[in-house]
DNA sequence: AACTATATGTTTACAGTGTCAACATTAAAG
DNA sequence: CTTTAATGTTGACACTGTAAACATATAGTT
């Protein structure tokens, strides 16, 4: 029984673009695609979406609401070096595994973030519960812990960034002539070790 | 006097490309508006470009070649702490700077770079003068070296997409009641200091 | 020098895109 | 129950990547 009305279309189509997106790509997404996709006409998702950015803008929302759920300390407990390891492996872990997704939210696509005040807060939230976490951790001051965030962050961005680019790290070299450290090594069985190291680094700055 | 034939198409086109990536992104780059641009017909960029991609394979390598103008050390002469912190500065800033090409370069709009053997080179030649930077400054082994190789290059990549997020990291605390620490404050004064301190730690790690 | 093959450019065409305007239908508010 | 606002559809426009068929100039061979 259809109904002219869906009833759920822009959550059905948010879920739909966050699923194609995931898999394919959001450079290969289109309003159409979704609309056929959700059983509804080419122009039905401009009722909720004034364009395509702030489609990207609600799958780059829901990728931050994923990624907080998946890295997020529980700060109103004491936090130990080991926690935020932990929350070290599962940024990266979540970056790679949601490869296309993390494109969406930490690339150009989505523009200027303030244009779009829900996903401004869930990405403030990731934010926010690093900073709470490293303030859990020691009794820096907040300009200190700032510091550290972006710090941190920025590794474990880079991390997921150079890691994924398997073309441009382990092809560098693929006969590995020069080094047998490729990005599979450091994802391997090495990635806890690894950031340990780091973040024992940039908790002791 | 226009003749049927241009003489010079690629490179025009190449550079054509290149400027207007530059200028706008990538994403608002097409085929046919580098061909107006050029003067030439909709399609003839195609007897040089089997596809958009492969045109973007261009651009990209035209940024590693600027990239490793900007960064490259002289690794015949000895390397010092300073010299890489030098080259750290350089690579940051390249990538600021040169923000759009840089997506093109480290995104995934050009694919697999194997499908593009000179571009491969280019990226290869940056990478190589990394290691050539390390191999210079100490005694490592092959593995230590290229495992701080990608801990560096980590650092500066992530540092460049954390820093150009200033929408993500300064407006995540618009009002700054936080901690007073943004990007601008390590991009202004401070970033010398902060690769400094960070790559000290790479060192001797 | 004449002829041929190849490289390079043009025209035309097709399917797909984002987005707008005009219209249709339903649910909500009065 | 009537009006209004929300939600959906149809049709259209300009733009895109790219393929096929055709045109012209350049390079290579006799």
């Amino acid at each position: 029984m259809k109904t002219y009305h869906h009833g759920n279309l822009k959550q059905e189509l948010i879920s739909c673009a966050c699923r194609l997106c995931e898999e394919h790509g959001y450079e290969s997404l289109s309003m159409r695609s979704i609309a056929k996709e959700s059983g509804v006409s080419q122009t039905a998702p401009y009722r909720h979406f004034d364009t395509k950015q702030s489609l990207y803008a609600s799958v780059a929302m829901e990728g931050f609401k994923k990624l907080s759920l998946a890295t997020n300390l529980d700060t109103s407990k004491k936090v130990t070096k080991k926690n935020l390891v932990e929350k070290g492996v599962n940024y990266i872990n979540f970056g790679l595994e949601h490869a296309n997704t993390y494109d969406l939210m930490f690339g150009t696509a989505v523009g200027d973030f303030s244009n779009y005040p829900d996903l401004l807060d869930c990405a403030n939230d990731t934010y926010e519960n690093m900073r709470l976490s490293f303030s859990k951790l020691s009794n820096d001051s907040e300009e200190v812990i700032a510091y550290k965030c972006i710090t941190l962050w920025s590794m474990l961005h880079g991390l997921v960034g150079i890691l994924r680019k398997v073309a441009v790290v382990d092809q560098l070299d693929p006969e590995q002539t020069k080094g047998p450290i490729t990005s599979a090594t450091i994802i391997g069985g090495n990635l806890d070790l690894h950031l340990d190291k780091v973040i024992t680094g940039i908790i002791q700055s």
